[in-house]
DNA sequence: TTGTATGCAAAATGTTTGCAGACTG
DNA sequence: CAGTCTGCAAACATTTTGCATACAA
């Protein structure tokens, strides 16, 4: 993620807080919630507020920079959108999240769609799974 | 869904606002939220809590009368589980929610599972779509 | 009669917003 | 310098909870 470049082509300001936030999303490998990346940003730098943070994800996951998902209740979790489409295993008894990707499933989706009449905008797959015994 | 049996069942009291919400939920055949839930409710008896209606969702939820769903932001949504399992295709111009069921993608899931070595305890597929133009 | 269920209001949770001041371009 | 961003606190939306009372079994 250039994150002068992403700013530019957006009509954004570099600011500091911008800076922190994105250097932490660039770093991340899992899928957290605000809160844990608001821990993650006042590890660099205290001073910035909760509500950036939220500020600067809805913006992220407008340009379509970030995803942001539902697993079960709770808080939003996020991840970036720079690899390619993925759906989700969620281990039920740790939380961890595992991706995986199905391109038979991704076709059969769209057919569904077109034979109602419908194109896909985005999709959503979770699979809620616990480890066999 | 026969109420009574479904009460015993459970160990749970036939009360008067129970008989009401699950008379409700029994004639819906959308996915209504809890606020809509219990704006019909109220309608059959004005003295039912809101807090009422979501204890009772939490409670048929947990025994697998409902299932919640999380479409996009805003309040979970509830169906009855008594027909048999589909996913959803939401049209995202006008809110409508359209059942669809694939056997080949229910297939695909589980074989993914077991891939990782796990069992689906559930799962979830949305499909967030557009009329075509 | 005993413990479960209810209504109400308050609390908890997650997220957004108004505002006055700070900073970027 | 203009207009965007920020921190803060308050507002908001949804859901849960504590408590005294009501009610089903």
């Amino acid at each position: 993620m250039d994150i002068e470049a992403l700013c530019a082509e957006n009509g954004l300001r570099l600011t500091k807080p911008r800076r922190v936030i994105l250097q932490v999303l660039a770093g991340m490998d899992d899928h957290p919630d605000a809160a844990e990346l608001h821990r993650r940003v006042i590890e660099i730098d205290p001073g910035i507020a909760l509500a950036t943070v939220y500020r600067t994800l809805r913006l992220l996951e407008e340009k379509g920079i970030l995803e942001k998902h539902r697993f079960g209740d709770g808080p939003a979790r996020f991840e970036s959108a720079d690899h390619p489409h993925h759906d989700h295993l969620i281990n039920i008894e740790t939380g961890d999240v595992i991706e995986f990707r199905s391109d038979e499933i991704e076709r059969l989706q769209e057919e569904i769609a077109r034979r109602h009449g419908f194109s896909i905008v985005s999709h959503r797959l979770e699979i809620y799974v616990r480890p066999k015994k």
